[in-house]
DNA sequence: CCCGTTCCCGGGAACGGTCTCGAAAAATAT
DNA sequence: ATATTTTTCGAGACCGTTCCCGGGAACGGG
């Protein structure tokens, strides 16, 4: 079955050559016979030759692979940065590895572990919500391996980044809302030591203060999305003594079980309560009514972050660079309260 | 920067000891003397001495990962299969390298080969929905590397497999369709050379045919799944001289998208036309009637697909095992035009 | 006290390439 | 013809492990 395959040092021996010479020939190096490479390429083709990958990577010490860590491949905002990381990776001639974390800091810890001791050329991180430190990265460091983070930054740690304007962004999403009348805007927030989550609340909040509403405490919920719990939000918000007009999500999925749960309390979207969602889904337009959200770029911050890593990896001593990526509001019918717009 | 790591040889030097001696201490053989074994251990920690995984591969001319090939992670059910195989390699304490195929033969060829240069010690292969041929698994076969199938199977290729019953499935939702008062069912059936495609068509058929209702081809659409396409599909299926009353879709994105464009034509689901979907997202309970859909169990293809796997991997004459893994039909609204059913 | 085991350990080949160095051969200059 | 440069190639170290083989010490039995 698996019979030995054939290695340099087979053709050397059939061409009566040194290993040198077949080595030479086959990277292509320019201080040898064309007449004798030919006649090695020749000899290579015809008995199948494939250089072992192995062997080249324990010489050149390194494996030609980048790392990825995600929190999970099933949240579409990462399976499509993943399309675009693949994309720039493949065109790189770089194989991608990937790995999630599923939300866990120890599951992020052992996988970079496991990528550092097989030697990835560079790693592209988004961290798992729990992950509320850095230590963890400082391997990296030691051995000199590039690290990108994207989206879910750390911001302890000096590496290149490549993120949203999430605080404009909620900024913009909640004023939106207030210029369609809200006056009681909840906000769905996720937890605070994510550089995302906090961006988005600040972004919110500064909205709510520069058109001179109150910001309530009770109006946010500190909470990372899972689908069984958005029964429990939705009650909570609903049984307060001043419920929201109107509701910015954590994400499209929310948004729509958020929306799904108020229709049938009887409320109306959007006059009783608007629904602001977030990553513009394509679900988004199917939904009714059509939900709002905020069209994440995510493929493009796969491949923005890629084409970072690549940088540094082919010259170790560039500066980490920031790169920020436009997020945009999307209007649809879940925030329309004023008719007038709905013409545009 | 990046600092030699301390090796073997270091230890041993360090000790006055071999080499040897130093590698027999820390991969745990028995004929080492438990003190000089204690006294290299004790240095390894201190000097955070970690094994190059580059030398042992190469060593060992194995990798410790498997290779895994997708159409596309953005596909929510390969998503999740590829959830369920992370997990089982984890366990296993194997790598697991993704790429996807983004439904491109080429591109699945030139991962596979990849694969194989880089010495991955088993693939997992959902085929794209180009792929109408077989030769490119076959050098897997020529140097011994463990293969299985999931989902998307490929039956020229006799290695193990992990599929559903689509024909079963297929017939039992076309006939819940006929139970539910449907006499002209559509069905969008994907690309014939592709097992799941045609299998599910055959169950399609068969109940069509058991209920002696008539098959027709005006009613089949041979199309893959393409967002922008259902608008056509729908057109086309009002359009007809007796359009359907059921439509068995091929995914719920598919089947959500449709429904959105019959209700914009003011046709009544489920009472005017009715419809199925395929894979049962979330989304299902969401959209407005909820869908009827297929519950697909990717993670369970995913985790058993990668158990074969490493079976094979483990014990390398194995026979190929074919494993089937049950859908089951999940009714909602959207399909329901009985209303007894509904108290059930 | 000798000899066969057992226990530990060191030497060194092997995995399959790359790369440096120097030497032989060929080409060119003097 | 000789000196010099250039071209072409071979020998062998090296990357960091594993593992086979054999040798010496310790140990026990005779």
């Amino acid at each position: 079955m698996d019979k030995k395959s054939v290695t340099i040092k087979d053709l050397a021996r059939l061409l009566n050559i040194s290993k040198s010479t077949v080595s030479r020939a086959l990277s292509g190096r320019s201080d040898i016979h064309p007449e004798t490479k030919e006649k090695i390429i020749q000899l290579a083709n015809q008995l199948n030759y494939e250089p072992n990958t192995l062997a080249i990577n324990l010489k050149q010490q390194k494996t030609n692979t980048i790392g990825v860590i995600i929190p999970e491949t099933v949240n579409r905002f990462f399976a499509r940065a993943v399309g675009g990381i693949q994309k720039v990776a493949d065109m790189a001639g770089l194989n991608v590895m990937i790995s999630q974390s599923n939300e866990s800091y120890m599951a992020e810890k052992n996988n970079l572990h496991s990528m550092v001791s097989s030697r990835v050329d560079g790693v592209l991180v988004s961290i798992s919500r729990e992950t509320d430190r850095s230590d963890h990265f400082k391997p990296l460091f030691d051995k000199g391996i590039p690290l990108v983070f994207f989206d879910r930054i750390c911001e302890d740690i000096d590496a290149s980044q490549v993120f949203t304007d999430n605080y404009e962004i909620a900024f913009e999403g909640t004023e939106h809302l207030i210029v369609q009348g809200c006056k009681r805007i909840a906000v769905m927030a996720g937890p605070q030591h994510l550089y995302t989550s906090r961006n988005r609340l600040r972004g919110y909040k500064d909205a709510l203060r520069k058109n001179n509403l109150p910001v309530l405490e009770s109006y946010i919920i500190h909470s990372h999305y899972s689908s069984d719990k958005i029964e429990e939000y939705a009650r909570y918000l609903i049984n307060l003594p001043h419920p929201p007009d109107g509701i910015f999500a954590i994400n499209d999925y929310a948004a729509i079980e958020m929306m799904h749960i108020l229709k049938k309390r009887g409320l109306r979207i959007p006059q009783d309560i608007a629904v602001l969602g977030f990553n513009n889904e394509n679900m988004c337009r199917f939904v009714e009514p059509s939900l709002s959200s905020i069209e994440h770029p995510s493929y493009e911050m796969g491949a923005a972050s890629a084409e970072i890593l690549i940088n540094h990896i082919r010259h170790h001593d560039l500066k980490p660079e920031k790169r920020l990526i436009k997020s945009k509001l999307i209007v649809r019918d879940s925030t329309r309260k004023i008719p007038e717009l709905q013409v545009l």
